[in-house]
DNA sequence: CCTCTTGCCCTTTTT
DNA sequence: GGGCAAGAGG
């Protein structure tokens, strides 16, 4: 039991407490991982079969990360713990029990990308307008319903549900959903989302699934368990709820993703659905230096509804924390280049010290280029992954239609690719013909001549005798030689091996690659079945980190806040602080988006241990043209105790409440924001400050007799006072007023609609 | 049915 | 600035 010894008090009880419910709210760096590990090593060394022990976890990598390390105190036994993230879990539960719900064993994982290619297909189907239907809208909506356990059918029973839909103009959405979880189910495929609301289907209609997972599930440990949403939460209430030797793991100061549907009350709200539960609170940060602690808690402090603690540090004081103003993105990205260069220099550190951090993908690519400038070894991380490429999709296309011929998504990808005469007229024509007649996919494809006719009935007749012949293949053979029989024959690798181009070279390149691969599963003596089906159940789960080739390698890191997550560096910066940027445009119409970008803002943060560089740039490209952009309001939160300015500070927000119309003015500027027929869904936690009705008659002053000191009307702002005025040509005088309801805001005179309050 | 060009949308974050 | 779908022309 010597691991035990390395614990502080707080981190051992919540290791040794393994009965009953058990919430652990672990603050930043508070040794969260440790804690897991430790439990789950220590329920071994107790007894306990890893078989009845299962950890749900959220990226692969957390599982992958935590199995080793459980392994180093318990050995190989490790092995047999049912640990990983909820979709692979359950991904693989319900393999085993999928014909009770009558999808077959080897269904298909619709990614995003075969979801949203779905859902465009039916509204083409059903002569909707694509902008008004835009497919990630719709796609949102579906997720959202199933994330809430809401079937099609229920759906539309649903009068709230639909009345909403009507409001929003899309009295059709309850149509799409129906039609769209048909087709997946005709095509025998579920997308992510499915793979929990089915879950619960199956727990729910049959009692005695259910109770043979309670009983095998003896302890279950749930980690990150701040961001998950209803349906996962149920899933665990119910395999929960036998033994009730439930322990969740979170903090809800990092709940990054309501987005994708998490429910931060999931763990608010812990406490009273196990009246029992013993709450251990891991406080103290050994991540970090004091410095950057405490200018966490500053932010975080801003935000309301939280679980009560206290997070600390016993490290050094620490450097402040740098603040830079760039004037460009690609200025940004030479000030970051150049700073990592120096204080590598400075403190003898490798390049895998640092770590770039941003809040969109498309922000990297000016950090790539000023790295790249300097010579300076980086990895991105997130971005399109290995398994997105579309060459590998392609043959994984192959794949999948092998084991699951009614897979509609990869019959629309591959039919035609390589190019042999089955044009868009052809596939219509099927996908109508197996509509109409109720009829799986495969089997009109199989039958082409019955329903198509002359040559293109013989091209898709070919089509089909080739996948049959596939099929025949995998039967007897392993997964690397299936796989190669059907990248020769297929004709993929020929078409690739023609393109001489750099890109299509690289293609090829990656088809090699994933054969290689796909031989080393083959040649791997842990697992008895080898077949090509078994190394694709897993690949739509697959993420990026997967294909880490050199782990080790001596790299700066580039990756998205929300990749970032769980990991540290010893240094940090984060780009792109602006306004619309971080906090994300898309955030700014309630109070609790923008709290979670705070939380996101916290949990960049906290990745530091030692030294945390922060910037933004006045300027930056965005969709192809130049921007405008204010430092963010995070900034401001910050207390100032803790940053170095390399620039004049100046109030840049009063308040919140100010913030909503202080972009309009750049916002009317480059594009167009304004004319986008896209009506946002109905938020009903919006708080945005109340319209001021503008006294009767209400009519604007000659600003020229404007004076500091005067009371004046604003048409949208209401009532304030004029604290300020800069400049003397009519053109640019800008004026400071402090509003009653909004705080204080600049305003250009010759825009404003201003009376002078006699 | 295929290929090339244009024009549109995009940028939130991920399983 | 880039990727992708739709549409025109071959």
């Amino acid at each position: 039991m010597d691991y035990l010894a390395g614990l502080n008090p707080s981190q051992r009880a919540a290791v040794e407490q393994t009965e009953g419910p058990v919430m652990i709210v672990a603050g930043a760096g508070s040794g969260k991982t440790r804690v897991i590990t430790y439990r789950v090593a220590h329920l071994i060394r107790k007894g306990v079969d890893p078989f009845n022990i299962l950890v749900l976890t959220f990226t692969n990598k957390a599982a992958k990360e935590m199995r080793e390390r459980i392994m180093n105190v318990v050995g190989a036994e490790a092995k047999n713990i049912w640990m990983g993230t909820f979709h692979s879990i359950f991904a693989r539960i319900l393999r085993v029990e999928a014909e009770l719900i009558g999808y077959p064993k080897n269904f298909t994982i619709y990614d995003t990308d075969d979801t949203k290619s779905l859902i465009r297909a039916i509204l083409k189907e059903m002569n909707l307008d694509d902008k008004l239907y835009n497919a990630n809208y719709v796609y949102g909506r579906i997720s959202a319903a199933k994330n809430n356990l809401i079937s099609p059918q229920e759906y539309n029973r649903n009068e709230a549900l639909l009345a909403e839909d009507r409001e929003n103009g899309r009295p059709q959405m309850g149509q799409i959903y129906m039609t769209y979880a048909q087709r997946c189910y005709r095509a025998g495929a579920m997308d992510f989302d499915d793979l929990l609301f089915k879950t619960n289907v199956l727990l729910n209609k049959y009692p005695e699934v259910l109770h043979k997972y309670q009983h095998q599930f003896k302890y279950l440990m749930v980690d990150e368990y701040q961001d998950t949403n209803f349906s996962q939460y149920l899933i665990v209430k119910r395999l929960a709820a036998v033994h009730e030797n439930i322990c969740v793991v979170g903090d809800d100061a990092q709940s990054i993703y309501a987005f994708r549907g998490a429910n931060i009350q999931n763990i608010l709200n812990f406490q009273k659905d196990y009246p029992d539960v013993r709450v251990f609170k891991l406080e103290q940060n050994y991540r970090s230096t004091k410095t950057i602690v405490n200018a966490a808690n500053s932010i975080i402090a801003n935000n309301k509804n939280q679980l009560e603690k206290n997070v600390f540090s016993e490290n050094e004081e620490g450097e402040k924390i740098k603040v830079v103003r760039a004037f460009s993105d690609n200025e940004e990205g030479k000030l970051v280049a150049e700073a990592i260069l120096q204080e590598k220099a400075l403190k003898s550190l490798n390049f895998k010290s640092f770590a770039v951090l941003y809040r969109t993908n498309a922000q990297s690519r000016a950090i790539e280029e000023a790295l790249r400038k300097l010579n300076i070894p980086y990895k991105l991380y997130g971005g399109t992954s290995f398994y997105q490429r579309k060459e590998i999709k392609d043959l994984i296309a192959y794949f999948r239609l092998t084991f699951n011929p009614n897979d509609e998504e990869a019959l629309k990808r591959i039919i035609n690719y390589p190019r042999r005469g089955i044009g868009d007229t052809t596939i219509e024509k099927i996908i109508v013909a197996a509509d109409r007649n109720q009829y799986r996919l495969w089997d009109v494809v199989a039958n082409a001549q019955m329903f198509l006719d002359g040559r293109s009935a013989t091209a898709v007749q070919n089509f089909a005798t080739m996948i049959q012949s596939f099929q025949a293949v995998a039967n007897r053979s392993n997964a690397f030689d299936t796989a190669m029989h059907i990248a020769q024959h297929s004709g993929i690798l020929k078409d690739l091996y023609e393109d001489k181009s750099v890109e299509g070279l690289a293609r090829y390149e990656n088809i090699q690659e994933l054969l290689n691969g796909i031989k080393e599963f083959s040649e791997r003596e842990d697992i008895e079945e080898k077949g090509l089906d078994v190394f694709l159940q897993d690949v739509a789960l697959l993420t990026n980190d997967d294909n880490d080739k050199d782990p080790n390698a001596d790299t700066v890191s580039l990756m998205t806040i929300h990749a970032s997550k769980g990991l540290e560096f010893p240094v940090v910066f984060i780009v792109g602080l602006e306004e619309n940027l971080f906090p994300s445009q898309m955030s700014l119409n309630s109070r609790s988006e923008l709290e979670e970008e705070r939380r996101l803002f916290y949990v960049a943060v906290t990745r530091a241990e030692k030294k945390l560089h922060l910037s933004y740039a006045t300027s930056r490209y965005r969709w192809g043209t130049l921007n405008t952009c204010e430092p963010s309001r995070f900034l401001d939160e910050l207390d100032p105790r803790y940053l170095d300015l390399d620039f004049k500070p100046r109030a840049m927000h009063a308040d919140e409440g100010s913030f909503k119309t202080d972009r309009i003015a750049w916002q009317t500027k480059g594009d167009d924001m304004f004319s986008k027929p896209k009506p946002k869904p109905v938020k009903t936690t919006a708080i945005l400050p109340k319209a001021h009705i503008p006294t009767p008659g209400f009519a604007p002053s000659d600003m020229r007799k404007i004076q500091v000191g005067m009371e004046v009307e604003h048409q949208r702002f209401g009532f304030g006072k004029v604290v300020n005025l800069e400049g003397t040509n009519p053109d640019n005088m800008k004026a400071t007023i402090f509003f009653k309801e909004l705080g204080q805001k600049q305003l250009l005179l010759k825009f404003a609609k201003l009376r002078i309050v006699d």
